[in-house]
DNA sequence: TACGAGTGTATCGTACAGCGATACATTGTC
DNA sequence: GACAATGTATCGCTGTACGATACACTCGTA
């Protein structure tokens, strides 16, 4: 029995630390740092495995996996070999999608763009350094490990986290640049600081950003940003092609406009 | 700012009750039913209101609503008005996906299909009662809400339940009909047991189940059953149309096979 | 077939984490 | 301007969750 790669390329979490904070309720912090484990790991997990991750004890771990297999969250591996996520997962991210005002406004408007462009388009929303992908609408062509709910990719190096960064001020996309863990993803990957702030610049002006196989090789996306009323950058619409079809200027010429309809529609309510 | 229905048809949890276990850790189930209130909300919730749901006290609430907020697991709202489900939660969502085995064998072949059909396609998860869904590939008519993934529908109304049951002995189908709330959930929905169990034998011998306007109105539905080695129904596979485009003959003669074909080479891993 | 290293499971006395009542500060609604 | 909501903070007591340890079981290997 195969597991997918786990091929995450954002940093998780950051979750900047907490210590002796009255309210805060370790249990809780020690269920989610077990359920996060899974993040790292490409096969089922074993209880020790977990602890040893969790940096706890194998009791606390014991605790708290089986509460959690209690409630629905963890389940035993098909072959009863180790732990993996489960099920009752699935009906918080109902939740979530449900309840977030902008998924929920930039729904419709992005099935529409679908309908227009035959490529990939997602919707991502920024959480800290990284874009996470709420909403992902399949071309015809790719794999369905590549368009997971809930995949994250680096804001420094992809076409929507530019698009976000192009309404920030200087300082906070130099911070955001900063506090980065930046790598080359691909050899394409643009990672030093000054050249990534061009391009920030290049999509303030165009009003729209791109990314050639900065992430996977290959692929063209671009992108636009979702904002906030009072202007804050919140997310960002992507289109994503293939080099094999498309080269650079037409697909902008073709798609750019597109995607700066839809963001405009997205963001006056 | 505009929030989307909750329209959750399966009973979601039923996590029999738990007592007086030394190893349960009664925080962590604290935590996830606050959590679970979402489940139920159509709006964002105030403190007092996840306290009143979860039957526990202002503080209790407080406290653990403060420490999922660390986390990254509840948030505010937009307009600071209560709230809502965090991002993090995303991330569990893509770990559940990527390491169940039966999404990782399904998702290129569900691609395939979905090539092949120009209707909705879906992979549903069962847990208990209902089915989960878990990879939806909209046609191009849907609304995105209509095509959540986690969202769920119970098993005795609904084509994927009974290509389910199918694969089930009589006690078995017997028990599921009778623990379910069955209800009409449009005119059309069967909640006669007798009936059931007569649509039940009917995806036996067709070798696939149907189900017509009995969760949506206009909503025609094919599904076949995934199942483990040892013949334990797992799943199924979805295919979905519209009445007003199709009706029930030429959609099952043209659909069936297809979904067969499918369901069979998941099976045979 | 016997070993041993790895699983998951069960038990138990103790300390301190989390409990809940209560009081306060802030908002916006009538 | 008073009121009924909101979210926030504090504080002693108690019972929950802690972690060390011992056990049962399933593997793969020798």
């Amino acid at each position: 029995m195969r597991y997918i790669q786990k091929a995450e390329y954002g940093v998780p979490p950051s979750t900047s630390i907490d210590e002796s904070d009255p309210l805060f309720v370790q249990a809780i912090a020690r269920a989610m740092q077990v359920l996060s484990t899974f993040h790292e790991a490409g096969k089922p997990l074993t209880l020790n495995e977990i602890a040893a991750a969790g940096g706890m004890g194998k009791s606390a771990a014991q605790r708290v996996v089986h509460t959690l297999r209690q409630l629905g969250y963890i389940d035993r591996d098909a072959d009863d070999r180790g732990y993996v996520p489960g099920i009752r997962i699935l009906d918080h991210t109902r939740d979530y999608l449900r309840m977030n005002p902008l998924v929920a406004r930039a729904s419709p408007v992005l099935m529409e763009l679908r309908r227009n462009v035959r490529e990939r388009v997602d919707l991502s929303l920024r959480d800290g350094l990284r874009l996470v992908y709420a909403a992902r609408l399949q071309s015809k062509r790719e794999t369905f490990f590549a368009t997971l709910v809930g995949q994250s990719v680096p804001i420094y190096c992809t076409s929507g986290g530019r698009a976000v960064m192009a309404h920030m001020s200087d300082a906070e996309v130099d911070e955001i640049i900063e506090r980065s863990v930046r790598r080359e993803i691909t050899p394409k990957t643009i990672t030093d600081p000054a050249a990534i702030r061009a391009k920030v610049q290049e999509a303030r002006e165009n009003g729209y950003a791109l990314a050639l196989e900065e992430v996977l090789q290959g692929e063209i996306a671009i992108a636009t940003a979702l904002v906030a009323p009072d202007g804050t950058p919140l997310g960002a619409i992507h289109i994503a092609g293939s080099l094999s079809e498309w080269d650079a200027d037409s697909f902008c010429r073709r798609f750019a406009p597109l995607a700066g309809e839809a963001a405009g529609a997205i963001n006056r309510f």
